[in-house]
RNA sequence: GGCUCGGUAGCUCAGUCGGUAGAGCAGAGGAUUGAAAAUCCUUGUGUCGGCGGUUCAAUUCCGUCCCGAGCCA
Protein backbone atom coordinates (compact mmCIF):
# COMPACT_ATOMS: atom_id res chain seq x y z
CA UNK A 1 0.00 0.00 0.00
CA UNK A 2 2.15 3.05 -1.01
CA UNK A 3 0.42 6.00 0.98
CA UNK A 4 2.98 7.85 -1.14
CA UNK A 5 2.59 9.72 -4.47
CA UNK A 6 5.00 9.04 -6.79
CA UNK A 7 7.03 11.64 -8.80
CA UNK A 8 8.04 12.00 -12.26
CA UNK A 9 10.36 14.19 -13.25
CA UNK A 10 9.95 15.62 -17.34
CA UNK A 11 12.95 17.09 -18.43
CA UNK A 12 14.28 17.84 -22.22
CA UNK A 13 15.81 20.85 -23.71
CA UNK A 14 13.12 24.01 -24.61
CA UNK A 15 10.80 23.31 -27.28
CA UNK A 16 10.82 19.94 -26.81
CA UNK A 17 6.96 19.61 -25.90
CA UNK A 18 7.84 18.89 -22.41
CA UNK A 19 5.12 20.73 -20.84
CA UNK A 20 2.52 19.84 -23.31
CA UNK A 21 3.67 15.70 -22.86
CA UNK A 22 2.96 16.21 -18.96
CA UNK A 23 -0.30 17.89 -19.08
CA UNK A 24 -1.11 14.76 -21.25
CA UNK A 25 0.05 12.65 -18.20
CA UNK A 26 -1.52 14.43 -16.01
CA UNK A 27 -5.09 14.09 -17.74
CA UNK A 28 -4.41 10.80 -18.54
CA UNK A 29 -3.60 9.32 -15.12
CA UNK A 30 -5.15 11.95 -13.04
CA UNK A 31 -1.90 13.84 -11.83
CA UNK A 32 -0.75 16.90 -10.94
CA UNK A 33 1.88 19.12 -12.90
CA UNK A 34 4.57 21.00 -11.00
CA UNK A 35 7.12 23.20 -13.19
CA UNK A 36 10.47 23.27 -12.91
CA UNK A 37 11.48 26.08 -15.28
CA UNK A 38 12.96 29.03 -13.63
CA UNK A 39 11.56 31.10 -16.15
CA UNK A 40 8.00 30.24 -15.84
CA UNK A 41 7.63 30.70 -12.71
CA UNK A 42 7.66 34.31 -13.03
CA UNK A 43 4.78 35.91 -13.01
CA UNK A 44 4.04 38.54 -16.37
CA UNK A 45 6.74 36.24 -18.06
CA UNK A 46 4.09 34.58 -20.43
CA UNK A 47 4.88 34.84 -24.14
CA UNK A 48 8.26 34.46 -23.75
CA UNK A 49 8.62 32.16 -20.99
CA UNK A 50 6.16 29.62 -23.45
CA UNK A 51 4.38 29.04 -19.95
CA UNK A 52 1.41 27.32 -20.63
CA UNK A 53 -1.47 29.19 -21.72
CA UNK A 54 -4.13 29.40 -18.80
CA UNK A 55 -6.58 27.19 -20.88
CA UNK A 56 -3.94 24.60 -20.69
CA UNK A 57 -3.72 24.83 -17.09
CA UNK A 58 -6.94 24.51 -16.27
CA UNK A 59 -7.23 20.95 -17.82
CA UNK A 60 -5.19 19.81 -15.21
CA UNK A 61 -3.79 20.77 -11.97
CA UNK A 62 -0.76 22.71 -12.50
CA UNK A 63 1.64 24.39 -9.62
CA UNK A 64 4.38 26.82 -9.14
CA UNK A 65 3.83 28.40 -12.37
CA UNK A 66 3.17 32.03 -12.65
CA UNK A 67 3.42 32.68 -8.65
CA UNK A 68 6.45 34.93 -8.26
CA UNK A 69 6.53 38.48 -8.45
CA UNK A 70 8.00 40.71 -11.06
CA UNK A 71 11.30 42.31 -9.92
CA UNK A 72 11.72 39.16 -7.43
CA UNK A 73 14.75 37.26 -8.25
CA UNK A 74 14.40 33.54 -7.57
CA UNK A 75 16.98 30.92 -6.30
CA UNK A 76 17.45 27.08 -6.76
CA UNK A 77 17.50 26.74 -2.99
CA UNK A 78 14.24 29.02 -2.62
CA UNK A 79 12.40 26.58 -5.24
CA UNK A 80 13.39 23.59 -3.36
CA UNK A 81 11.99 24.89 -0.56
CA UNK A 82 8.61 26.20 -2.37
CA UNK A 83 8.65 22.86 -4.52
CA UNK A 84 8.58 20.77 -1.13
CA UNK A 85 5.72 22.31 0.56
CA UNK A 86 4.12 21.86 -2.77
CA UNK A 87 4.26 18.35 -3.22
CA UNK A 88 3.37 17.82 0.85
CA UNK A 89 -0.45 19.28 -0.10
CA UNK A 90 -0.73 17.37 -3.34
CA UNK A 91 -2.96 14.42 -2.73
CA UNK A 92 -1.43 11.00 -1.78
CA UNK A 93 -1.80 8.25 -4.54
CA UNK A 94 -1.64 10.36 -7.22
CA UNK A 95 1.33 10.66 -9.39
CA UNK A 96 3.01 14.16 -9.97
CA UNK A 97 4.81 15.10 -12.89
CA UNK A 98 7.98 17.80 -12.63
CA UNK A 99 8.50 19.37 -15.63
CA UNK A 100 11.25 21.59 -16.88
CA UNK A 101 14.04 22.56 -18.49
CA UNK A 102 16.25 23.65 -15.55
CA UNK A 103 18.50 20.93 -14.54
CA UNK A 104 20.19 23.02 -11.35
CA UNK A 105 16.31 23.03 -10.06
CA UNK A 106 15.76 19.67 -10.55
CA UNK A 107 19.13 18.98 -8.82
CA UNK A 108 18.50 20.81 -5.68
CA UNK A 109 15.40 19.11 -5.55
CA UNK A 110 16.51 15.72 -5.73
CA UNK A 111 20.02 16.19 -4.24
CA UNK A 112 19.54 18.97 -1.99
CA UNK A 113 21.31 22.39 -1.60
CA UNK A 114 24.47 22.83 0.86
CA UNK A 115 22.78 24.05 3.98
CA UNK A 116 24.58 27.29 4.33
CA UNK A 117 22.65 30.92 5.76
CA UNK A 118 21.85 33.55 3.45
CA UNK A 119 24.46 35.86 2.18
CA UNK A 120 24.29 39.28 3.99
CA UNK A 121 23.71 42.42 1.60
CA UNK A 122 26.89 43.81 2.57
CA UNK A 123 29.03 41.10 1.77
CA UNK A 124 27.66 40.46 -1.79
CA UNK A 125 27.85 44.39 -1.89
CA UNK A 126 31.86 43.85 -1.31
CA UNK A 127 32.30 41.00 -3.37
CA UNK A 128 30.28 42.70 -6.67
CA UNK A 129 32.35 46.15 -5.71
CA UNK A 130 35.62 44.30 -5.87
CA UNK A 131 34.85 41.88 -8.88
CA UNK A 132 34.26 45.77 -10.49
CA UNK A 133 37.99 46.12 -11.73
CA UNK A 134 40.14 43.50 -13.15
CA UNK A 135 42.59 44.42 -10.62
CA UNK A 136 39.86 43.61 -7.86
CA UNK A 137 38.69 40.29 -9.74
CA UNK A 138 42.32 39.13 -10.30
CA UNK A 139 43.71 39.49 -6.45
CA UNK A 140 40.02 38.20 -5.31
CA UNK A 141 40.94 34.59 -7.34
CA UNK A 142 44.26 34.66 -5.62
CA UNK A 143 43.25 34.98 -1.96
CA UNK A 144 40.39 32.78 -3.14
CA UNK A 145 43.15 29.99 -4.58
CA UNK A 146 44.85 31.06 -1.25
CA UNK A 147 41.96 29.90 1.01
CA UNK A 148 40.46 26.63 -1.56
CA UNK A 149 42.83 25.55 -4.02
CA UNK A 150 40.99 22.63 -4.58
CA UNK A 151 37.97 24.41 -5.22
CA UNK A 152 39.75 27.09 -7.18
CA UNK A 153 40.93 24.47 -9.72
CA UNK A 154 37.01 23.54 -10.84
CA UNK A 155 36.27 27.59 -11.04
CA UNK A 156 38.20 29.88 -13.51
CA UNK A 157 39.17 32.57 -12.96
CA UNK A 158 37.29 34.68 -15.56
CA UNK A 159 33.76 33.09 -14.03
CA UNK A 160 33.34 35.47 -11.72
CA UNK A 161 29.68 34.92 -10.65
CA UNK A 162 30.75 31.60 -9.04
CA UNK A 163 34.44 33.23 -7.92
CA UNK A 164 31.95 35.59 -5.63
CA UNK A 165 29.82 33.21 -4.74
CA UNK A 166 32.54 30.91 -3.54
CA UNK A 167 34.02 34.04 -1.68
CA UNK A 168 30.48 35.04 -0.38
CA UNK A 169 30.83 31.67 1.58
CA UNK A 170 33.74 31.99 3.03
CA UNK A 171 32.86 35.39 4.36
CA UNK A 172 29.53 34.58 6.00
CA UNK A 173 30.15 31.15 6.89
CA UNK A 174 33.44 30.89 7.50
CA UNK A 175 33.94 28.23 5.69
CA UNK A 176 35.24 27.24 2.24
CA UNK A 177 33.51 25.87 -0.45
CA UNK A 178 35.17 22.76 -0.60
CA UNK A 179 34.84 22.40 3.29
CA UNK A 180 30.74 22.57 3.25
CA UNK A 181 30.85 19.94 0.45
CA UNK A 182 32.65 17.56 2.70
CA UNK A 183 30.65 18.44 5.31
CA UNK A 184 27.41 18.04 3.48
CA UNK A 185 28.31 14.46 1.28
CA UNK A 186 27.40 12.64 4.77
CA UNK A 187 24.70 14.49 5.64
CA UNK A 188 22.59 14.14 2.18
CA UNK A 189 18.91 13.10 2.26
CA UNK A 190 17.47 11.17 -0.65
CA UNK A 191 14.35 12.05 -2.73
CA UNK A 192 11.94 10.98 -0.15
CA UNK A 193 9.29 9.69 -2.97
CA UNK A 194 9.44 7.16 -5.62
CA UNK A 195 11.07 8.81 -8.51
CA UNK A 196 11.27 8.04 -12.35
CA UNK A 197 13.15 10.46 -14.89
CA UNK A 198 11.43 10.52 -18.45
CA UNK A 199 13.79 12.18 -21.06
CA UNK A 200 12.09 13.77 -23.91
CA UNK A 201 14.32 14.85 -27.07
CA UNK A 202 14.15 15.43 -31.08
CA UNK A 203 17.34 15.39 -33.70
CA UNK A 204 18.96 18.42 -33.54
CA UNK A 205 17.63 19.96 -36.55
CA UNK A 206 13.94 18.95 -36.16
CA UNK A 207 14.08 20.70 -32.71
CA UNK A 208 15.37 24.01 -34.73
CA UNK A 209 12.37 23.79 -36.71
CA UNK A 210 10.28 23.54 -34.04
CA UNK A 211 12.38 26.57 -32.32
CA UNK A 212 12.13 28.73 -35.59
CA UNK A 213 7.95 27.80 -35.67
CA UNK A 214 7.57 28.75 -31.99
CA UNK A 215 9.98 31.77 -32.24
CA UNK A 216 7.84 33.01 -34.86
CA UNK A 217 4.50 32.34 -33.05
CA UNK A 218 5.99 34.46 -29.48
CA UNK A 219 7.02 37.35 -31.81
CA UNK A 220 3.16 37.16 -33.19
CA UNK A 221 1.74 36.49 -30.24
CA UNK A 222 3.36 40.04 -28.89
CA UNK A 223 6.16 39.15 -27.16
CA UNK A 224 7.82 42.65 -27.95
CA UNK A 225 4.30 44.65 -26.06
CA UNK A 226 5.27 41.85 -23.32
CA UNK A 227 8.46 43.57 -22.63
CA UNK A 228 7.64 46.92 -23.51
CA UNK A 229 5.06 46.42 -20.79
CA UNK A 230 7.02 45.50 -18.30
CA UNK A 231 9.35 48.22 -19.10
CA UNK A 232 6.87 50.65 -18.85
CA UNK A 233 5.99 49.51 -14.91
CA UNK A 234 9.79 49.52 -14.03
CA UNK A 235 11.22 46.08 -14.50
CA UNK A 236 14.59 47.24 -16.71
CA UNK A 237 17.20 46.04 -14.52
CA UNK A 238 14.91 42.86 -13.53
CA UNK A 239 17.04 39.83 -13.72
CA UNK A 240 14.80 36.94 -14.83
CA UNK A 241 14.84 39.49 -18.27
CA UNK A 242 18.13 38.24 -18.93
CA UNK A 243 16.42 35.14 -19.64
CA UNK A 244 16.52 33.93 -23.84
CA UNK A 245 14.04 36.02 -25.69
CA UNK A 246 13.64 38.26 -23.43
CA UNK A 247 17.25 39.72 -23.31
CA UNK A 248 17.15 39.60 -27.22
CA UNK A 249 13.93 41.77 -27.45
CA UNK A 250 15.46 44.48 -24.52
CA UNK A 251 18.26 44.54 -26.95
CA UNK A 252 15.89 45.20 -30.16
CA UNK A 253 13.76 48.09 -28.34
CA UNK A 254 17.05 49.84 -27.21
CA UNK A 255 19.28 49.12 -29.82
CA UNK A 256 16.49 49.84 -32.53
CA UNK A 257 17.09 46.36 -34.64
CA UNK A 258 15.60 45.29 -37.11
CA UNK A 259 12.89 42.45 -36.86
CA UNK A 260 14.68 40.13 -38.96
CA UNK A 261 17.32 40.37 -36.28
CA UNK A 262 15.63 39.72 -33.43
CA UNK A 263 13.70 36.68 -34.76
CA UNK A 264 17.25 35.69 -35.55
CA UNK A 265 19.14 36.08 -32.19
CA UNK A 266 16.14 34.18 -30.36
CA UNK A 267 16.29 30.96 -32.51
CA UNK A 268 19.99 31.10 -32.03
CA UNK A 269 20.32 32.48 -28.35
CA UNK A 270 17.78 29.16 -28.03
CA UNK A 271 19.57 26.93 -29.86
CA UNK A 272 22.47 27.56 -27.68
CA UNK A 273 20.16 27.52 -24.75
CA UNK A 274 19.17 23.65 -25.85
CA UNK A 275 23.19 22.78 -26.17
CA UNK A 276 23.47 23.69 -22.78
CA UNK A 277 20.14 21.75 -21.29
CA UNK A 278 21.61 18.86 -23.13
CA UNK A 279 24.99 18.95 -22.15
CA UNK A 280 23.67 19.29 -18.40
CA UNK A 281 21.08 16.45 -18.32
CA UNK A 282 23.38 13.95 -20.65
CA UNK A 283 25.53 13.70 -17.04
CA UNK A 284 22.32 12.12 -15.25
CA UNK A 285 22.31 8.19 -16.27
CA UNK A 286 19.20 7.48 -14.62
CA UNK A 287 16.98 9.70 -17.09
CA UNK A 288 15.50 7.26 -19.50
CA UNK A 289 15.07 9.00 -23.30
CA UNK A 290 12.48 9.12 -25.40
CA UNK A 291 13.03 10.25 -29.11
CA UNK A 292 10.76 12.19 -30.93
CA UNK A 293 10.29 11.30 -34.20
CA UNK A 294 9.16 8.18 -32.76
CA UNK A 295 6.56 9.53 -30.65
CA UNK A 296 6.49 9.27 -26.80
CA UNK A 297 3.79 6.64 -26.51
CA UNK A 298 6.91 4.44 -24.89
CA UNK A 299 7.10 6.89 -22.63
CA UNK A 300 3.97 6.97 -21.31
CA UNK A 301 4.39 2.88 -21.40
CA UNK A 302 7.80 3.35 -18.89
CA UNK A 303 5.56 5.95 -16.71
CA UNK A 304 2.49 3.46 -16.72
CA UNK A 305 4.99 0.57 -15.59
CA UNK A 306 6.63 3.08 -13.32
CA UNK A 307 3.21 3.79 -11.57
CA UNK A 308 2.24 0.31 -11.15
CA UNK A 309 5.29 -0.30 -9.39
CA UNK A 310 6.61 2.63 -7.88
CA UNK A 311 10.32 1.71 -6.28
C1' G B 1 31.46 54.58 -70.22
C1' G B 2 34.93 57.27 -66.38
C1' C B 3 36.53 57.70 -61.27
C1' U B 4 36.64 55.96 -56.14
C1' C B 5 36.29 52.31 -52.42
C1' G B 6 35.71 47.26 -51.47
C1' G B 7 36.10 41.60 -52.64
C1' U B 8 40.42 37.60 -46.60
C1' A B 9 37.05 31.44 -42.05
C1' G B 10 29.56 30.11 -42.48
C1' C B 11 28.80 35.93 -41.20
C1' U B 12 31.09 41.01 -39.88
C1' C B 13 35.75 42.57 -40.48
C1' A B 14 41.33 43.24 -38.95
C1' G B 15 46.16 42.37 -40.93
C1' U B 16 50.63 41.22 -43.63
C1' C B 17 56.13 48.36 -44.93
C1' G B 18 56.47 40.99 -49.84
C1' G B 19 58.29 35.30 -46.23
C1' U B 20 50.97 31.45 -47.55
C1' A B 21 46.97 35.07 -41.92
C1' G B 22 43.73 36.54 -37.07
C1' A B 23 39.58 38.64 -33.91
C1' G B 24 34.30 38.88 -32.74
C1' C B 25 29.92 36.27 -33.86
C1' A B 26 27.99 31.57 -35.54
C1' G B 27 29.06 26.18 -35.31
C1' A B 28 31.08 21.99 -32.19
C1' G B 29 32.41 20.09 -27.30
C1' G B 30 32.48 20.82 -21.91
C1' A B 31 31.59 22.81 -16.85
C1' U B 32 27.64 23.90 -13.52
C1' U B 33 25.01 23.58 -5.48
C1' G B 34 21.00 30.22 -3.77
C1' A B 35 20.85 35.17 -10.94
C1' A B 36 21.13 28.70 -13.89
C1' A B 37 16.69 30.58 -20.19
C1' A B 38 22.25 32.97 -16.03
C1' U B 39 27.61 32.50 -15.95
C1' C B 40 32.12 30.40 -17.58
C1' C B 41 35.93 27.21 -20.28
C1' U B 42 37.98 24.67 -24.83
C1' U B 43 37.97 24.70 -30.18
C1' G B 44 39.70 29.08 -36.06
C1' U B 45 43.77 26.22 -42.96
C1' G B 46 40.82 29.55 -45.28
C1' U B 47 42.45 28.39 -53.89
C1' C B 48 43.43 35.99 -48.57
C1' G B 49 37.84 37.18 -56.09
C1' G B 50 40.09 34.91 -61.29
C1' C B 51 44.25 35.05 -64.64
C1' G B 52 48.94 36.90 -65.83
C1' G B 53 53.59 39.79 -64.49
C1' U B 54 57.76 41.46 -61.26
C1' U B 55 60.47 38.67 -57.38
C1' C B 56 64.41 33.56 -54.48
C1' A B 57 59.33 34.31 -52.52
C1' A B 58 52.90 37.61 -53.74
C1' U B 59 47.16 37.25 -50.15
C1' U B 60 50.44 41.68 -49.78
C1' C B 61 53.49 45.32 -55.50
C1' C B 62 52.02 45.94 -61.01
C1' G B 63 48.61 44.78 -65.14
C1' U B 64 44.11 42.84 -66.56
C1' C B 65 39.37 40.63 -66.00
C1' C B 66 35.00 39.44 -62.94
C1' C B 67 31.65 40.86 -58.83
C1' G B 68 29.53 44.59 -55.20
C1' A B 69 28.77 49.71 -53.32
C1' G B 70 29.10 54.86 -54.23
C1' C B 71 30.06 59.20 -57.21
C1' C B 72 30.46 61.55 -62.15
C1' A B 73 28.68 61.29 -67.03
Amino acid sequence: MEQSKSVVFIVGTTASGKSQWALDMAKRLSGSVVNCDSVQLYKSLNIGAAKPSPEEMALAPHHLYDYVPEGITMTAGNYSRDFFQCLRQLPEGKPVFVVGGTGFYFQAIEKGMYPVRKTSLEVQQQITDILKTDEGAKELYAEFQRLDPEAAKKIHAQDHYRLGRAMELIRTEGKTLTQIQKEFKGKQTPFPYPLLKVGLRWDREILRQRVVFRTRKMLQAGLVAEVEELLARGFAGWSALQSVGYKETLQFLNEGNSAEWLFENIVQNTMGLAKRQRTWFQRDTEIQWFDGSLGFDSAFVAVQKFLDNPR
